[in-house]
DNA sequence: AGCTAACGTTGACATTTGTAAACGATTCGG
DNA sequence: CCGAATCGTTTACAAATGTCAACGTTAGCT
């Protein structure tokens, strides 16, 4: 079961995580540059985000010279995949095809990743078939 | 391009739309009954949330007998783009493809859905051998 | 050893969100 | 035609969020 996570990201939460998921571990300095620049924040504001995700247990912390490495505390694929559980949650009757339709077309995929899709997709149609839980 | 729509739904306006769009329309009772069944909420909390959605200009109204009949300003796959544009542009590098394989494989999907991922799938694949657009 | 740049912590403050009661208007059953 | 059931609006209030400055500490250069 996937651990009740009830500190979720918010918004401005999420950017910084995803700075530091993309450089796998960073320095404070670091995010300020880089999310500083991305979204026009002073360093406070990057200090103060940094400092929420600690306490949230999003980031973990090692002491090093007069500051921290901050490295994510969890995937980033393991996250992600919470919120788009939430998402399709919130997809109403009829939209899930639509939806990840949408999301494959605006995706860049490799074809590694496309073939995995495929695969999935063969899969979920045979099961289709022999699966009786259709009532239509 | 996409409107900047500046107010975005929160956790719980989100639950409302949801019953708002699976039921086309609704008065404020159908709306209490449903989703305060589902989260546990008093009438007076959905009110709250009526009527903030109404504001933010995500539900339309007509009155009828002493109240309004709501319903979807906009449908609900247009909102639910915007929602997974947001969720892959927190996406860090390379997690684009597992994402979506989750999300395809928690999916219900049926015949026809699966039929038009493929395609879109195949459209990809050609597009990625050939057509080598590394254009923005 | 002393100074300075950089870091983390605290404090701040306006806005949004979650949750709900109180109040006033109105419609419908009788 | 009158009162009860509803509905929408207003008010409330704590917690979360977005943004940032001030402050105290410390590492590293000189």
């Amino acid at each position: 079961m996937k651990s009740k996570r009830q500190n979720n990201l918010s918004a401005a939460e999420w950017k910084v995580m995803r700075v530091v998921w993309d450089l796998k571990k960073a320095m404070a300095r670091e995010v300020y540059t880089v999310a500083g620049e991305e979204h026009g924040w002073t360093p406070a504001t990057v200090k103060t985000l940094l400092k929420r995700l600690v306490d949230k247990g999003y980031l973990n912390t090692t002491k090093v010279g007069n500051g921290f490495v901050y490295r994510p505390a969890h995937s980033a694929i393991s996250i992600l995949r919470d919120a788009a559980d939430t998402l399709l949650g919130n997809a109403a009757r009829g939209t899930t095809g639509p939806l990840l339709a949408h999301m494959l077309e605006s995706s860049p995929l490799d074809e590694a990743d496309l073939d995995s899709l495929q695969q999935l997709i063969d899969e979920k149609k045979k099961s289709l078939g022999s699966d009786d839980s259709k009532h239509k």
